[in-house]
DNA sequence: CTCATGTGAGACATTTTCGTCTCATCGAAG
DNA sequence: CTTCGATGAGACGAAAATGTCTCACATGAG
């Protein structure tokens, strides 16, 4: 019978990038339990956006070490972030855009941590001659959370298909739109 | 005296992208008038959203005419887009992230009419063979709806420079972050 | 079986937000 | 100056959400 934390959190998080007013209540109902075990394990709405930020933080910190950036060929590197952060996708998607919800007081170091590794990733790509150094590593850090979110939202929505999540994602950030001569 | 509608539509657009459960009196606050006068204008928080969305649309609409995007070469016609769509960045982040509040009921034929129109213009340049054809038009109009918002966000919170915004869009659309032979 | 634990449903008071209202004030037009 | 329209501030009740509580029930352990 103990509940799943970890599975309430995604629901909620799957709702609350849909919806991003929802009540507790409604919160409560798409996880499946009852408002008030609910708030047995999240005394309010704060608590529960803060669980979910851990929760995003600490699976894209395992997604940075499971993809071991500094191993092989950038694109190596990216192709195998993209694929560890794809469970994720869904939470980080929701955090990326509400991450701004406690204003200025606590900007949760974990979250510079990881925008560290991102764009020490980019510019050591760049270093190498991978990466061109016309475009900033925040730029590409800042584009990289984009894609990913909007990536989750378009499987959601249903307008692409969850199959193509990594390449499309990993093809598009690496080469662009563009057809180049080498294709 | 007039309230300019078009200036309260825009600062609550704004504050709303970076806090999308405030009240109706911050968003008042935001725009600098009384909550009465904000209630002489919007009956409620569905018409401000609702009115948020006409005038994005609207907006994204007059871009997609001025971008003229059958004139040229698929490149000019999305850099005409960036540009044009640049003023409507942080009202169109808004939207692209809260288009699903009102669940099924209207989904906003005007939206689906702008959608259609820039994946027409991929699958245009597909078929020139400006794109590439593994890229689906409709994941390269959900990418093109990310980088834009995207790139929105990061000008607001300081990470990117305001003066690059159609360029860091443009060139990581179209050429990616690899760096390629030819550059 | 008996008990302990965790849960769902719902009642309840409190707090917050909403929608409407009044009234004083400001500024522009006449 | 006077009038008119729009606004800001705030009061007010209604509605909604919140946080806490009780109680019956289900499940698993002993």
């Amino acid at each position: 019978m103990t509940l799943d934390r970890e599975q309430v959190l995604r629901s909620a998080a799957a709702l609350l990038t849909r919806k991003s007013t929802a009540t507790m209540d409604e919160v409560a109902k798409a996880a499946g339990i009852g408002r008030a075990t609910l708030h047995r394990h999240f005394a309010g709405r704060d608590a529960l956006v803060k669980a979910l930020e851990s929760l995003g933080i600490q699976e894209f910190e395992a997604a940075l070490d499971a993809a071991r950036l500094d191993e092989g060929t950038s694109e190596e590197g990216l192709r195998r972030l993209i694929a560890a952060v794809e469970p994720s996708a869904g939470l980080l998607s929701f955090l990326v855009n509400e991450n701004q919800l406690f204003e200025g007081d606590e900007v949760n170091e974990g979250w510079d941590r990881a925008d560290a590794r991102v764009s020490a990733f980019f510019r050591r790509g760049q270093e190498r001659g991978e990466f061109r150094i016309d475009l900033t590593p925040a730029w590409l850090t800042e584009a990289l959370y984009g894609l990913v979110g909007t990536g989750a939202w378009s499987i959601q929505a249903g307008r692409v298909a969850a199959q193509d999540f990594q390449y499309m994602i990993v093809e598009l950030l690496l080469g662009g739109a563009r057809r180049s001569v080498e294709q």
